[in-house]
DNA sequence: TATTGTTATACTCTATAACTATA
DNA sequence: TATAGTTATAGAGTATAACAATA
């Protein structure tokens, strides 16, 4: 117990190094990695994407006024609805999220070089089975 | 490798909301808990603890100052050297350590209960492994 | 000169509560 | 009244740079 505690707790930390790591190298705080990585989906209003990041929305505000100021994000009216607005990747934001995400994706599958295949198989199945168990949603980021 | 990244990413999710979750129980912060575990090895200085949790000084400073306010460590001076200071539990912040590590340790634990009993040895065996190899230092987190 | 620790400053991230505008 | 979003405020956590005291 005490072993797979320490493990995971060690594991989290190796995981979040290489988040904020990649993240670094692209010019983006884990948090907005985070964000940018949902809004490759399309572009959310302010409350959806709270739902997904698990945010309120006053925190919200300032992580879109941030990235915003950055280039990342712009803020758009919403038609169908005057006190909503859509938050959509620019070209620059975009392109951060292409690249975090190729470049995450490659780094964390690296992390289980040392496995044998049969091990990297079983080991990437109970993971899944043990965040499904778990209902952690699917979206790529911390928190 | 997306498997992989994003099972990687959602079990660190999982770990992290675990790990606050638990520790808001104890009244620490996150950050609080890690370091309260660190310090129950016993007192430490300030240069010490910093190499161990992976923050700067001044960092620290804040760390150990707002610990402090809430009685679950003192500073007391060195007596082999004038410039330093070694910080220690208090009584209250030992106590808050036990309980943390306790909790903690039972709740990751329970993350691998949907495994079977050849799974979870399979699954702790792979997670050792990717820390070792990766040079995760043992001491953060619960021991 | 090098090391130990703090202070000053600034930024990100987070939350609660009060507020505006629209539905 | 309820919802969408912002503002005001506060606090934790982080870092860099400048500083003090001691080794």
């Amino acid at each position: 117990m005490e072993q797979v505690a320490s493990g995971l707790v060690r594991l989290t930390f190796l995981v979040q190094s290489v988040y904020a790591e990649v993240g670094c190298g692209c010019e983006l705080t884990p948090t907005q990695a985070q964000m940018l990585c949902v809004l490759r989906e399309g572009p959310k209003g302010m409350a959806e994407l709270c739902g997904v990041l698990g945010v309120e929305r006053s925190s919200l505000t300032g992580l879109v006024d941030r990235a915003e100021r950055s280039g990342l994000v712009v803020r758009t009216p919403d038609p169908t609805d005057r006190r909503a607005v859509k938050v959509a990747l620019t070209e620059a934001g975009d392109r951060a999220a292409r690249e975090f995400h190729e470049q995450i994706t490659s780094r964390l599958a690296a992390l289980l070089d040392d496995l044998s295949p049969t091990e990297q198989v079983r080991f990437s199945r109970s993971l899944t089975r043990i965040v499904t168990a778990a209902g952690v949603p699917l979206a790529i980021g911390p928190h």
